[in-house]
RNA sequence: GGGCGAUUGGCGCAGGGGCUAGCGCGCUUCCUUGACACGGAAGAGGUCACAGGUUCAAAUCCUGUAUCGCCCACCA
């Protein structure tokens, strides 16, 4: 309970520049800090999404964290022990590229670390500097530094109740280390596994991709119509394809088993046009008899169905591309004939573009094309992040199982979906929708450089090469590692590539790989058991739906196998921000706006009010006007209160259920315990959205009305009883209304808080019925409706007479319902006030009020 | 091609069988009243996308259609 007797009130309150000085406050009184010592069914717990540390954050940022935040204060003021850290996503190719053009350089994993190294001066993003693996982590880390620390800025701004001495990079070395043990055990356990398989392929990026990263885009291309010459000399079957530059990597031409028109054809051959390659004719019930001509070309690989095709009709391995996206340099060998190696020739060393050009002019020439090539536009699978079609090429990758393979740890997942509970529970089926489809393992190894290395190295065998059957494993403690620097336990650097000696395995794990281990990372997994212990399985996943399979997803894989349950018990999916003509707002639309703009402009507050708005999973529409009337919502919390709390009320009237002995006043706190009971239960289902605004009507309500009615009874106008009654309500009132508003309007109300309450109100007790209900006693919310019904009916005679509001009434005659009578008479003294009526009769009879204005 | 969701006054949203369908913005008119003009009061404004059906009763449930958005899908 408070000391202060006495509200410290400034004489001119305004929530401009509060956000600095609360989020200073906070910071040197620990406001937000978790305390690890508190037993876990005590601690709410929340896997916080780490953002992408590259540029900038963006309104989107704000609308998705504000959510996340309205829940931890909620449950802290529930009495959790909150732990909600925050941590950089800045482990990546975003990263990678940006240092890369920001100073100039290059990673090249095989030079040693220059202690001494210095970027160059002026980059030249034609020269860059090759350096070391380690030298350009040490960039990356310095350059997202510098990020990092606006963000925190931003989000300290925005009221975020992060601890932030809680925070982890998904780049450093607690992460690298969490994130190759994790690694290490999955290997252990068999669910790790190496393979050489075809694998999709960012011929730009030069890596693997995993299916999860993929994006289709609707691409131009064309049908050309090919002729294949059976090989005994009968005739031709006419194929179509978009990709007639693959034609040398022909293995087969497939149609479907039921397809009438290549009955006879089955078992039967037909030759290559060009190269002259003789290839079977097979059947298969993927080949689509609506598709072109209704028999394909098989290659390795123009396409994943070509992967199906191969791997199930166990058909011939033609590659053809390089891993740099061109026709490879050397003519193979299964191309026999003087013409077609003499064609093959012709297109070596070409890009995809160019080869195309290239084969239509070679088919022209000796007739196998016919009529011209047909436009289309079709579906290509990109990199999300790339801006060149897929390849496929085969591999040697490692893979982590996730069920893509495996009917039974496919069935766990999909029960650990339904275990979790989800916010809203639709977002459920995008989960079990995305697990049902997965085509294979996860592809966990990328051929790039910024990144947690896979921490392995191979034996090199007496002929100088690699041996990746004989895998070298670090010790645990040793982690984190890097392979490419280091050399394992009980070699020395100069056995590196040579025979009898070893190699590091060069690659680095996929982001996801790193981040699917987020709650072991930020929750001190196998570092600080004591946190571990407190705050795991944790009790909250917010974030973003697009990144269900990927994030979300890889999470429930890696909890699951490493500990056997799900990494979190809730997910809350927000929705996404659109612009007002309800495109998702991204920056190449070009309408991003600044969220510190915004913060400047509107206030923290306001901007979070907005947010709020944005129920879990809905998407929101960009609204100015919104955080207008958040900020106008800011403005009169802190006006009311000063008011309330200028008519001689303080905090020793609040808790004092013998003093609220007026009607009226005891009816509004009844009001007030039902808008607790349903706020709560609205938080307790995760809709903020509804606990704001049962909030919000309600104050504006009190403020309307209800302080109309007992404004001229709490300045002692009717003595003091009646007046500590008043006082006695609208110190509980407002106590309890800023602690509802609390989790939206931080700001403000610990603004309003501290002119009269001890310590602050984020660390308050949540509003509870009990704790309103003893106060108002037997209050009786409907005459609070009634009586603001009969002072609407005296304002509006007012209005129509286009008189103030102010005015004398000499007589006003209410007649309404006999029950409504009972109530409004028990609170008569306070409507002739409020409606300043000398005389106030109130009769029995169909509702009507008459006005006599004085 | 499969799936999910949306469609309610000019705009943004709530309501998920039964009160005159709510709220905010905007709009109109009025009021500088001793918390607030970054204010207050009172109003106008909707046959709840369309078509069928179930029901005593449909904005609400069912079926279909249209439009929009998102997720997924084997690129011939």
């Amino acid at each position: 309970m408070s000391q202060t007797l006495e509200p410290t009130i400034p004489t001119k309150p305004t929530i401009d520049g509060i956000e600095a000085v609360w989020a200073a406050r906070w910071e040197q009184d620990a406001t937000y800090r978790f305390d690890p010592s508190t037993p876990r069914p005590g601690v709410y717990s929340i896997d916080t999404p780490p953002p992408t540390v590259s540029g900038s954050l963006h309104v989107g940022h704000v609308f998705s964290y504000t959510h996340t935040d309205l829940l931890a204060r909620y449950k802290r003021m529930r009495g959790f022990e909150v732990f909600y850290p925050m941590g950089w996503d800045d482990n990546g190719l975003p990263t990678e590229r940006r240092v890369q053009n920001y100073f100039g350089v290059r990673c090249e994993p095989s030079l040693h670390h220059d202690p001494d190294f210095a970027p160059p001066a002026k980059p030249d993003p034609k020269r860059q500097v090759p350096i070391s693996r380690r030298n350009f982590i040490e960039l990356c880390e310095q350059l997202t530094a510098e990020d990092e620390k606006a963000f925190e800025a931003l989000f300290r701004q925005l009221g975020l109740s992060v601890d932030w001495s809680q925070t982890y990079q998904t780049i450093d070395d607690t992460a690298r280390a969490a994130s190759q043990k994790a690694f290490l055990r999955n290997l252990a356990r068999g669910e790790a596994y190496q393979s050489e398989a075809p694998t999709l392929w960012d011929v730009t990026f030069r890596t693997a991709v995993a299916q999860a990263e993929l994006e289709d885009r609707e691409m131009p291309g064309a049908y050309h119509r090919l002729a294949f010459p059976y090989s005994d000399g009968t005739g031709a079957v006419h194929i179509e394809t978009t990709r007639p530059e693959l034609l040398a990597a022909c293995v087969a031409l497939v149609a479907h088993p039921e397809d009438a028109r290549y009955q006879q054809h089955f078992g039967t051959t037909v030759t290559t046009p060009v190269f002259g390659v003789e290839v079977p004719v097979v059947a298969h019930h993927l080949a689509d008899p609506e598709k072109g001509s209704g028999i394909a070309m098989i290659c390795t690989f123009g396409d994943t169905t070509d992967v199906t095709w191969w791997r199930e009709l166990d058909l011939a391995t033609r590659p053809i591309i390089g891993w740099d996206g061109r026709i490879l340099p050397e003519t193979p060998a299964w191309i026999a004939t003087a013409e077609g190696r003499a064609a093959f020739e012709s297109l070596a060393g070409l890009t995809m573009f160019s080869a195309r050009k290239r084969m239509v002019e070679l088919l022209t020439e000796i007739g196998a094309l016919e009529g011209e090539p047909r436009p289309i536009t079709h579906p290509v699978k990109f990199f999300e992040k790339g801006d060149r079609p897929l390849e496929i090429v085969t591999t040697r990758q490692w893979y982590i199982r996730n069920g893509g393979r495996d009917a039974d740890l496919r069935a766990e997942l999909l029960a650990r979906g339904d275990e979790l509970q989800w916010h809203p529970p639709g977002m459920a089926v995008r989960y079990a929708n995305w697990v049902s489809g997965l085509a294979g393992d996860w592809l966990i190894s990328r051929q790039r450089f910024f990144g947690v290395p896979i921490p392995l190295w191979y034996r090199v065998d007496e002929h100088g090469n690699p041996d990746y059957e004989q895998v070298i494993v670090p010790d645990e403690a040793a982690l984190p590692v890097d392979p490419s620097a280091e050399p394992p336990a009980g070699f020395d650097e100069s056995q590196r590539g040579v025979p009898g000696g070893f190699v590091g395995d060069p690659d680095v794990m996929d982001t996801w790989a790193t981040s699917s281990l987020s709650p072991q990372i930020c929750g001190g997994w196998e570092r600080d058991p004591q946190l571990w212990a407190a705050v795991s399985p944790m009790d909250l996943r917010p974030q973003a739906h697009e990144i269900i399979r990927t994030w979300l997803f890889s999470s429930v894989v890696r909890s699951h196998l490493e500990d056997d349950r799900l990494p979190w018990s809730h997910a809350a999916i927000s929705g996404w921000i659109l612009d007002p003509d309800r495109k998702k707002m991204s920056k190449s639309k070009g309408n991003v706006v600044t969220p510190v703009d915004l913060l400047d402009k509107h206030g923290s507050d306001a901007v979070r009010y907005w947010a709020a708005s944005g129920r879990p999973g809905t998407d929101t529409a960009f609204d100015e006007g919104q955080m207008k009337i958040g900020r106008r919502l800011a403005i009169k919390i802190l006006n009311a209160s000063r008011f309330v709390l200028g008519q001689g009320v303080d905090a020793s009237y609040a808790n004092r259920p013998e003093a609220v002995t007026h009607p009226l006043d005891r009816a509004q706190l009844a009001a007030l315990t039902r808008v607790v009971a349903e706020a709560t239960a609205a938080f307790e289902d995760y809709n903020y959205t509804r606990a704001l605004e049962l909030a919000e009507t309600h104050f504006w309500s009190f403020c309307d009305d209800y302080l109309e009615l007992v404004k001229d009874r709490a300045y002692g106008g009717r003595g003091d009883e009646a007046a500590a009654s008043a006082r006695s309500a609208l110190a509980t009132a407002l106590g309890v209304q800023l602690r509802l508003f609390a989790p939206f309007l931080p700001f403000v109300t610990e603004e309003v808080w501290s002119w009269w309450q001890a310590g602050s109100v984020h660390r308050a007790q949540w509003p509870t019925v009990d704790e309103v209900a003893r106060i108002a006693q037997d209050g009786d919310p409907a005459l609070v409706d009634d009586v603001a019904g009969v002072l609407t009916a005296i304002r509006k005679a007012k209005s129509e007479a286009k008189a103030a509001m102010n005015s004398p009434v000499a007589v006003a005659v209410v007649s309404l319902p006999e029950e409504a009578v009972a109530r409004v008479s028990r609170a008569a003294d306070d409507v002739a006030a409020a409606g300043r009526v000398a005389q106030l009769d109130v009769l029995v009879g169909d509702p009507a009020v008459r006005v006599e204005l004085a």
